[in-house]
DNA sequence: AACTTTGTACAGTTTTTTCCGTACAAACAA
DNA sequence: TTGTTTGTACGGAAAAAACTGTACAAAGTT
């Protein structure tokens, strides 16, 4: 085996597990390659060399970069004479993951707060509603109860979500560079 | 519009957003909205009150409860005489949170770290071969920065992942009824 | 202006996933 | 033992998602 065959097998093992990984990120296997071919490709690549490099439509190229550019795992790229659309990795992967983080809670939390509110209020509404028999008001507390502890969590969440995007993070865990500082 | 009424109703709302938004636990919709019902659903469940309260067949509930239980969202419970498995919420969200990032992230981070370390083996020796070129040697250096980088943020993301599993997270971001302590 | 290049919207096809019904194994009951 | 109940494996149907090719709009070139 020659020393480029080694190489590209080397690379190979890590896109590939990339790609079963990226689920993670809400993407499919075919982003994660192309991300994976990405990373180790040192110039900004054109859609078209994407579709040359994994062998699918150039279609499916512009979709699935615009998935990975949303969660800013990719980034548009200049290079002066060139009129194609350049991309390339975004190369901290600390950022990218907090950003990933951010991305998909904020919208999460947001969504659930608003929900537990409009319901918390109505059966605020419901517990002080005199028509309404006892055995009802028994299960209305309950629910309530349940509704102010999902909410003070997503309150929690969002103060999680807060901790990465400020980089508090790094103080309870720090990166390893940091570590020896 | 009655009290029942009202209260499935702000019990719905809930329902749907947590369907909504299982995606991120990996897991369907039709999931998530077995977990709301288990969830405002004051005694556990069974395989058959699920069919009845979801409308769906035994099968799918059996198979999805699975899908709960795996990532600790749900647990079973018992009560005498009663033959049938219950099903139960776990009722520390808190906990599933940790349970759930730990769970996804571990298994990606081991892969991961399996990929990189035989990858920059082969690259290591790669870089001590007489027999490669000097251009080609150049790219294996790249590499094996790029490799190294992503050691390191893997090592780092298990740090996180043992912040939480210990948690340690909520030094940083203390649970609300921490804060007035 | 006309012509070329580039990215994406859209509709159709293929692949994957979800869901159901049947069948059966394990546990329990009589 | 035989009969009953309960959960799940499995194959197929239905639904959803991924992917492709065509068509076209936007931007650049001559």
């Amino acid at each position: 085996m020659d020393g480029k065959e080694t190489l590209d097998k080397a690379r190979e093992r890590i896109i590939e597990t990339i790609a079963q990984n990226i689920h993670l990120y809400g993407l499919t296997p075919s982003a994660g390659r192309q991300y994976g071919t990405m990373f180790f490709h040192n110039e900004p690549l054109t859609l078209d060399d994407m579709t040359e490099e994994l062998g699918m439509s150039k279609t499916s190229m512009s979709t699935s970069v615009r998935a990975l550019s949303d969660l800013k795992l990719v980034e548009r790229a200049w290079k002066r004479g060139i009129r194609k659309d350049l991309y390339q990795v975004k190369d901290d992967w600390y950022q990218s993951f907090i950003d990933l983080f951010s991305i998909k809670w904020r919208r999460s939390i947001s969504l659930h707060s608003v929900a537990i509110r409009k319901s918390l209020t109505e059966l605020q509404v419901l517990r002080n509603d005199p028509g309404v028999s006892d055995e009802l008001k028994e299960t209305v507390e309950i629910d309530i109860a349940k509704l102010e502890y999902i909410r003070d969590y997503y309150e929690w969440l969002d103060r999680l979500v807060d901790a990465f995007e400020d980089h508090d993070i790094f103080d309870l865990v720090p990166r390893k560079d940091e570590l020896t500082k």
